[in-house]
RNA sequence: GGUCCAUUGGUCUAGUUUUGGUUAGGACGCAUCCCUGUCACGGAUGAGAUCACGAGUUCGAGUCUCGUAUGGACCGCCA
């Protein structure tokens, strides 16, 4: 029996032709003479009638079937007496002639449908079924559907797919790597690409122009709900573009996907924010715009404060910064106050000063100190009667950090987040450099190849401070999450020379390490840039999922375990040896 | 490396505080039987749980304490 057509695609034009269908039984509803079966496949369900009276054979064979037995089956497609509004093939059935069944089932470990949720270690574990389910199997067609896009609006743009290795070598800063020891070369490794970014570079020397690949990516470090170890990026890079001309190619795309995925209209050109802003309005390089409850800054209105806290913390040359809750008087009790102030110690705050705004002022522990200021104060955060304001006094990367969780974590507990938006921006104007408190040094901000405002380049000259310096890189957000980003790079040896210099790489580390970009530099190299969009994150985003995991197929767990095939495990000794490996510490023995 | 939370038949969960003593309850699923227009089919009957593991407190622990394991969220980390 050669298949027809999908069975979720068995439509109304079908009727009174004969069709064969193959696919999983859903749901069997046994009448006593007559059965219904529910027959998905990857595009739905079609109802398949079974009647004793017309077919006896054909009965049998539905009496036997249980749940996820996969069969074939041929009947006739005919118009239902009463039609099914739930379901899209809900004005037709199938009376079967003849069926088989092609494989049993075991009884599934979880049920398949999307209202009832299996522990998501069961789901990973028995990932086929998981996938079954109409939810997994549309993020999985999304996912399709997107790249398809990509490839497609880079193709007719002139973009060339260019692969490039994953076995290549380990490069210092970023992430950790992910090592493949050499069996041809003792004591040798490869490693897996964090990003393909130098050899993108690279193809630019070469006269590419214009590139792009759907690039796997592998970094080696703690996995987050939006962040696994193993991912896939949109990786672009033009030459001779300028920033704004690799922005607005991504929008583009951006537009297109909307379109034509999701069937939404974004209007271009998107925000552009710059970092400092970003950071003073929101508490966040990627600020979520859906929502106002934006952070102001208190500091010239408190300097003088009797509150100490806040007269303090301005002395000392940091920030006092608040921002007020819409109805939160009401809405959080001291004890909900307490709470939040607890979690934001885990970015270094100190407290959580807090005053409820009444019609006799101000309420609260530290009301008493700000009676004066309150008519300002409110002013500047537009707070009113029953509104809450909560103020975080440190400095500018706690104030930010505090106050820009508080910030979306209450919008979406007092559900502040209209639905349906889909906020895109930029955000632009980076620093070049950062400090890193754990090594004590400054680091690049993005990475060490981008490049800098021109008219900050004169802060790599002798005698200047380079951490002035602004980047001409630029992240995409959206909603709140970082999705891409990208920079124009440096083409200049000179230039990439100060930068390392800058970042404390002295000529012999930058030649040992970076050797074969700085050789492309020197052999002609065009000015040129790009942009890696974080694919799954994005498609994450457009499936409105909550977890990157849910747009993986086989994705890993939050400790980096893959459930299914329960990776990683152990290997033979003789694999090890072969690899002139030995393991030091004594795992503890594989189970199953 | 750290913080917090969870773990009860195949699945999801009630019960855990404020009583420490229950036949550990329910829904779905599963099995058998009845049923010719269901679509969350209906009806009847039934099987299925050493309450994650180990120790402790107690006359008595699913319930309290500690530890371990597993999972989830987060901080650090992720140029």
């Amino acid at each position: 029996m050669k298949r027809t057509n999908y069975a979720g695609r068995t439509s109304e034009a079908q009727i009174g032709q004969e069709v064969v269908l193959k696919g999983w039984v859903a749901k069997r509803r046994n009448l006593g003479g007559l059965i219904f079966i529910d027959l998905r496949d990857r595009e739905g369900i079609v109802q398949l009638v079974f009647n004793e009276e017309d077919d006896r054979v054909a009965f049998e064979v539905a009496n036997e079937c249980r749940n996820e037995y996969i069969i074939e089956v041929r009947g006739l497609v005919r118009a239902r007496a009463q039609a099914n509004p739930e379901l899209a093939t809900g004005k037709i059935e199938v009376e079967v002639k003849e069926a088989n069944i092609l494989a049993r089932s075991k009884t599934p470990a979880f049920e398949i449908k999307d209202d009832v949720e299996a522990a998501e270690d069961l789901r990973l574990k028995y990932r086929y079924l998981d996938l079954r389910r109409p939810q997994m199997m549309k993020n999985m067609k999304l996912r399709s559907k997107v790249a398809a896009i990509v490839h497609s609006y880079y193709d007719s743009h002139d973009f060339m797919d260019v692969e490039t290795p994953n076995l290549t070598r380990s490069t210092p800063e970023g992430a950790r790597d992910f090592l493949v020891p050499s069996r041809l070369y003792d004591g040798h490794f490869y490693a897996l690409p964090q990003s393909p970014q130098l050899f993108k570079q690279l193809l630019m020397a070469a006269g590419v122009d214009r590139y792009y690949q759907m690039a796997r990516c592998f970094r080696d470090e703690d996995l987050r709900g939006d962040r696994q170890p193993e991912f896939t990026q949109i990786d672009t890079e033009m030459s001779f573009a300028t920033a704004e001309e690799i922005q607005e190619m991504t929008e583009g795309l951006i537009k297109q996907v909307m379109k034509e995925a999701l069937g939404v209209d974004v209007p271009t050109p998107f925000p552009r924010l710059d970092w400092q802003e970003a950071m003073d309005r929101f508490g966040s390089d990627k600020p979520d715009t859906r929502f106002g409850m934006e952070i102001h800054d208190l500091s010239d209105l408190v300097k003088d404060s009797s509150f100490k806290v806040f007269s303090g913390t301005v002395a000392a040359g940091n920030y006092v910064r608040a921002i007020a809750v819409p109805g939160g008087a009401d809405h959080y009790s001291r004890k909900d106050i307490t709470k939040k102030e607890e979690y934001i110690k885990r970015y270094g705050a100190k407290g959580l000063a807090w005053v409820k705004v009444t019609a006799d002022g101000y309420n609260g522990p530290i009301a008493k100190f700000l009676t004066d200021l309150a008519d300002p104060i409110n002013e500047r955060l537009g707070a009113k009667e029953g509104d809450l304001i909560l103020f975080v006094a440190d400095t500018f990367h706690v104030v930010c950090d505090a106050l820009g969780y508080l910030r979306e974590a209450i919008a979406k507990e007092m559900d502040l987040i209209a639905p349906n938006q889909w906020n895109y921006l930029w955000v632009v104007n980076w620093p070049m450099f950062e400090y890193d408190e754990g090594f004590g040094k400054w680091i690049a901000a993005h990475h060490p190849f981008t490049m800098l405002k021109e008219e900050d380049l004169h802060y790599l000259e002798e005698g200047e401070d380079p951490h002035q310096a602004h980047a001409q890189s630029y992240d995409i957000i959206l909603n709140g999450n970082e999705i891409g980003g990208g920079s124009i790079r440096i083409h200049d040896p000179k230039v990439q020379e100060k930068v390392l210099k800058a970042l404390g790489y002295s000529k012999e580390e930058a030649n040992a390490r970076f050797g074969f970009l700085l050789r492309g530099l020197e052999n002609g190299m065009p000015p040129e840039g790009g942009l890696a969009f974080g694919f799954d994150r994005w498609v994450m985003l457009l499936a409105g999922a909550d977890n990157i995991r849910d747009v993986i197929p086989f994705p890993k767990n939050s400790k980096g375990i893959e459930p299914m095939t329960a990776a990683p495990g152990m290997v033979d000794p003789e694999q090890l040896e072969e690899l002139h490996l030995t393991v030091a510490a004594e795992a503890p023995a594989d189970e199953d």
